[in-house]
DNA sequence: TATGAATGAGGGTTCATTCAT
DNA sequence: GATGAATGAACCCTCATTCAT
């Protein structure tokens, strides 16, 4: 396998499982069976590695987000898409994920700031969606859409901490019910 | 001011700041103006500090949340204190919030289990309001109540990430408008 | 002994003996008989080393210059004086001034600067001596202050490079000879 | 431009700024626009490159002296001539002179040797020079020909410390001064 | 109570060198 | 002739912790 995925790959798990700054690149190079040497012919700090992998969950989330909006014609379905897809995507990039979310503040501040960048572009999607939504008088409009796509990822994101591989539902069901659950409410309707 | 009150309360700063291994013992006694000594008189190691500083939010949140069990009688009320309650701590006690969530695997494993143990406790109470209301019929009967938990625990610990104590609303305004996005969903009801 | 002490001397020994990049922090420590963490307490870094050993050198010459000057009131005497000084501490200092000489260029642009600083007070106390020569006619004015300075420099520093304790001449003999030379130069006098 | 040359020029011009420890294989390549395996094709070892360097400026130095020798016949000439040769060479060869005399001690023993025995030899001409000059009566006899040889090697070798390529004098009038000073004194004469 | 000196294991990183191609 | 990938030893430095005082 091609040495630097091998290595981006073995580092979202140990970061993950350990944190970045307790897993040392010995642990890396070990674990990937590889020499420090041929790690750092490769990326020229550990931090390098952190950097890819955010780019790696960033980059496929967004260009996912990219699709569904240019395959949707319709704020509600859109939206629905949108959470389904994030939902899948942290259950794939588990790792990576667990690592965006957990050690992004320790990326350098140029790292930080490229990464910080297609996340708010990403997060627009949906304050957009949203906004569509109350234009078109189909969502609420008492609460502003920044709010609610914050919620929102509240609710999506924070499946990370809990959404197992060999959980009793599979990621697009867990997704399904978000949406459900975001759109619709928790009290019963009707009576 | 109190010594291991103050270690505790700078830990919690730079830990959250720059995160758990990246401050090291030194940081702590310096932005204490203490030394090494007095921190090791008092704690008896590093990761002392870190348990402390889950302990205190933890102990802070469940002690809310029973109060308001004993003070409320029907669970839509219940559940719409408990969300507020949550976010306003955690507007309170950001920096331990944030050093809960994301150095929580840094704690020894007895530690780990005894903090996982409150916290489980704590989220039952939410599941067992969450039942009472399906039992009621106010409550959708169609998503188990601990999905319905974590969502909501995503909509409001997510908060951590974005909220600032100089923002637009406050915890109360944000606690509350959670709750109504947590309870009513997001489509416009009636036509 | 001291052990920040101890540590600059041993560091000079070996700064002297193999070149500063080409001695180890680890040399250091094992032939001082400490161990690493012991050095970093005192010094915050191998460069610190460098610097004192740099200061050591200049503030003893620095010092005993000023004296000299203090002590003399004619122009041949002080020089001759300022000479045999300057010989004399190099055969002192040996190690010291073999890294001053060698390895200046490794120090921090700060450290270099204050160094430098120094060293160029150092120096005009020689031009002026000759400058005050030339004004009472007693050394020749063809040649400017600052070239019969750094021809004098040349004479005296090189020594450095040949010189041993244990060799026929002390250095105050060698001293005086230099001085001798400077002042009367090579071609045989008279005839 | 010949690649062994190129690198050898390279080296000296990295070696005589930032030394040759602190210099690596990788920045003299990078500057010489080659790789590694270029550079390794030619040399056996960072080593050799520094040998090359010796040697370059030795054996200019040490052809120039014996031509002079074959072309002077009396010595008060022939000194002012090596002394001149001496100086322009400094100017001329000035990074391979830097390293030569600060990076000496860095050779392996035999390279030692090698460049060593030309070095001595070089010096011997000077000697024999002022013995010469001695024994015709035209120089001092109260000092030996080796301490004179070293106090004008001091003089000459130690402008490579000062001496500029752009500086108010030519090299070869600083020679000339150099020469001047060392035969003549500094001492006003007559009266 | 608290200090300041010291430890020693391990951290990330560099680098001269090798070698299959 | 020359490359790019890889090695492995050594490098400087940090740090949680200890302990005599």
């Amino acid at each position: 396998m091609d040495v630097p995925e091998t290595l981006i790959h073995m580092a979202s798990e140990l970061f993950a499982r350990r944190g970045y700054d307790a897993t040392s690149v010995s642990d890396i190079v070990e674990a990937a069976n590889l020499t420090k040497g041929a790690l750092y012919y490769y990326f020229s700090a550990k931090e390098d590695l952190l950097y890819a992998i955010h780019q790696r969950f960033i980059d496929a989330e967004m260009q996912q987000a990219q699709q569904i909006v240019a395959m949707t014609e319709e704020p509600v379905g859109r939206l629905r898409q949108l959470i389904i897809s994030l939902v899948e995507s942290i259950a794939e990039y588990h790792d990576e994920v667990t690592v965006f979310f957990r050690e992004m503040h320790r990326l350098s501040p140029d790292q930080f700031a490229a990464v910080r960048q297609i996340r708010d572009a990403y997060q627009r999607i949906f304050e957009d969606t949203i906004a569509w939504g109350q234009a078109l008088g189909q969502f609420r409009s008492d609460i502003e859409p920044r709010l609610m796509t914050l919620a929102l990822f509240g609710q999506c994101n924070w499946t990370y901490t809990w959404m197992r591989v060999d959980g009793q539902l599979a990621p697009q069901q867990i997704g399904a019910r978000m949406a459900d659950l975001f759109l619709g409410g928790t009290l019963a309707s009707g009576g």
